[in-house]
DNA sequence: AGAGTGGGCCTTTTT
DNA sequence: GGCCCACTCT
């Protein structure tokens, strides 16, 4: 039903402090100044959906809304942060009062305040994935379950099973069916496994990152109390990528959104890159049907690229069947057509990468504004390599994040045990850093432990080489525990160092000073945190992106071309980018070939690559590639080169021998 | 028996 | 870099 919206029932007697329609454009402008109720805004890419966002931000603090009532969900922390400094810029100070960030970031918030009602205690540890995989491993060995005989799927295997089944609210027996089928017989013992692994964490006080999202819509669904608090509070929700959310993620949406309706998503559907996440984009094109008087904002207008590398993208991703009909208005003139580069192998392809690069810096780019982009993080190696041979500085955001670093890892789970000594996990880990204690070990002294026998006890329970060592690490954790500590997780890092820890850094790892380097940098960041708990939730949510913002060692501001997945490029743009490893196979890769909508999916990924692009685009491939064994495979151009016409793009190829092209 | 080390083999995307 | 396996050392 159709039902009349009143943006604000507080009247404005002051004029408005912001110029709205001198800052937008039209169609902007329409989606800022929209009355309250479902909207959604279609928004292409380089359109200015994150202007949108923060302009209709500050359009609701200007009309009365408490910035506490406002719920602003975003794809990464960094993205919420710079629109909310954005708006404070505008406005004045108390935007940190919107609650903003990731779903599992709000998630976490949510839960620390009622974990108790779902049996957690409000100090809960989060695991990562890496966590995730070696409970379930515990789980499976305890269930006795022979995975060799009959091909059982290992742990980080069921991790993505209960990921998927979590995320896309299936069954485990379903999840199975659609992405597992050769598993599906094991339907049964697969599922027991996901019971056993539940409540080991629940024993442990421990959630893992799909916990964060379904403890929170549980909580809401299953407590009339809770939901009706939140319902109430969030009296405006706006998501960003709304294209990428997932079933559970849309629940909950929707559950919070239940009583004021004021829901604005943004999103574009040619940008759903997270499918194999159990996002559905079904999601953001069936808005209008779940949200009866839904408005419909298009914003089209591209101010990012030039003409050419937009027709380019438009062209490419016409060949998809499913999605919103729409074509990208390009404002900028008339440049360069993006160059197809042929080249003989990877490593010529890295050398023109490297020789382009060093040009366009002489042409006055700063190094910040090349990207180098690809399909997965490997492709990456040969340009990594000459980069360095060139001496040009680069940043990669490289597959592991920085808290999955083995040294950041064992830190965090020294504090992650001192505060919460149920997290098992952390506790094993810890122990297995001590000389001679291994899987078997840990497992021995863990049940000693949880068992209730006081650590400072059990000096002659560890191997007697460890002895020394044990002392120590028994020491630390008392000592972590008092008042004097517990609530200082930069003086907690110190402690952890000087236990020990340094000595065994040395003596484990080839570039200890890096190490340590990156340890110094966590107790910088950890300074800001008042509670252990909260800078242990946000170390393990903290986005690729984002760890390198907060941790990386002040780099004397110096210049760096980035090294990037599309994935993690997202919303981002370059002056310059170079799109490589444009082959069958790699990009579209030959795994999400397999998939029935796979290739639409790979085909929105090559849009998101090209759309990075300000002024110029390289898309390069080689003819050979060498695999694993050293052998030369023939490669053939990606088929989204090829399918575009070729008059939109400027052939180039890369000779054999020559260094320069 | 369990800890620790080195070699061979493979590599999609991530909160 | 990660995982698995075989091997050696305690």
């Amino acid at each position: 039903m159709p039902r009349e919206y009143v943006l604000n029932p507080v009247e404005r007697t002051e004029p408005l402090r912001i110029d709205y329609a001198s800052l937008l454009n039209e169609q902007q402008l329409a989606a800022v100044q929209a009355p309250g109720g479902p909207i959604l805004v279609i928004a292409g890419a380089g359109s200015g959906k994150t202007r949108t966002l923060t302009y209709r931000v500050a359009w609701l603090i200007e009309h009365g809304v408490p910035a506490d009532r406002i719920l602003l969900m975003t794809f990464t922390n960094k993205a919420a942060r710079e629109m909310l400094q954005r708006v404070e810029q505008l406005l004045g100070g108390g935007m940190h009062r919107i609650w903003g960030g990731t779903f599992h970031h709000v998630g976490n918030r949510v839960l620390r305040r009622h974990a108790t009602l779902l049996g957690y205690k409000g100090d809960f540890s989060i695991m990562d994935r890496e966590d995730a995989k070696d409970l379930i491993n515990a789980c499976l060995t305890d269930a006795k379950i022979d995975t060799t005989k009959e091909r059982f799927p290992k742990g980080d295997v069921l991790a993505d099973v209960f990921s998927l089944a979590i995320n896309t609210e299936h069954t485990i027996a379903q999840a199975l069916a659609g992405h597992y089928p050769y598993f599906e017989q094991l339907a049964g013992e697969v599922a027991k496994v996901e019971t056993a692994y539940r409540e080991r964490k629940l024993k442990t006080n421990a959630m893992d990152y799909d916990d964060l999202l379904l403890n929170w819509l549980r909580l809401m669904r299953e407590h009339a109390d809770i939901r009706a608090l939140y319902q109430q509070r969030f009296q405006y929700v706006l998501v960003d990528e709304y294209q990428d959310t997932n079933k559970i993620q849309a629940d909950l949406i929707d559950l919070l959104a239940a009583q004021h309706r004021n829901i604005m998503v943004v999103g574009d559907d040619s940008q759903s890159i997270y499918s194999w996440r159990g996002a559905n984009f079904q999601n953001i094109i069936t808005f209008p049907d779940r949200y009866a008087g839904t408005r419909v904002f298009k914003i089209e207008t591209n101010y990012r690229s030039i003409p050419e590398i937009l027709e380019l993208a438009n062209e490419s991703i016409s060949a998809n069947v499913r999605q919103f009909p729409k074509e990208l208005q390009a404002v900028r003139k008339s440049g360069a057509k993006p160059w197809l580069i042929q080249c003989g192998d990877g490593n010529q392809q890295a050398n023109f990468v490297a020789q382009r690069i060093l040009d366009l810096r002489d042409e006055g780019y700063q190094l910040n504004d090349l990207a180098v982009l690809y399909r997965s993080h490997f492709h990456c190696m040969e340009v990594q390599m000459e980069l360095q041979r060139r001496n040009i500085p680069f940043t990669v955001t490289s597959g592991i994040r920085f808290f999955e670093q083995a040294h950041i890892k064992d830190v965090a789970a020294y504090l992650r045990y001192a505060i919460n000594p149920g997290d098992e996990l952390a506790f094993k880990r810890a122990a297995r850093l001590l000389p001679g204690v291994g899987g078997k070990t840990a497992d021995r002294l863990w049940a000693l432990a949880s068992g209730g026998k006081p650590l400072a006890r059990m000096e002659h329970d560890a191997p007697k080489k460890a002895a020394a060592d044990w002392k120590q690490f028994a020491g630390a954790i008392a000592e972590m525990r008092e008042p004097a500590l517990a609530n200082q997780p930069a003086a907690m890092i110190r402690r952890v160092i000087e236990c020990g820890y340094d000595n065994y850094l040395k003596a484990r790892f080839t570039n200890y000073t890096a190490r340590l380097e990156d340890l110094n940098q966590l107790q910088i960041f950890a300074r800001r945190f008042a509670a252990t708990e909260e800078f242990l939730s946000d170390l393990s949510l903290m986005t690729n992106v984002e760890a390198e913002d907060e941790t990386a060692p002040a780099q004397e501001d110096e210049e760096r071309v980035r090294l990037s997945t599309v994935h993690q490029a997202k919303g981002q743009e370059w002056g310059v980018v170079f799109v490589i490893y444009l082959n069958d196979g790699m990009f579209p890769s030959v795994k999400s070939l397999e998939d029935r909508d796979g290739e639409e999916e790979e085909r929105r990924l090559f849009y998101v690559a090209v759309t990075r692009a300000k002024d110029e685009l390289y898309l390069s491939y080689p003819l050979l590639r060498f695999n694993a064994s050293q052998q030369e495979l023939l490669q053939k151009p990606s088929r989204f080169v090829l399918e575009v016409p070729p008059e939109l793009m400027e052939e180039v190829k890369v000779n054999l021998r020559s260094r320069d092209y």
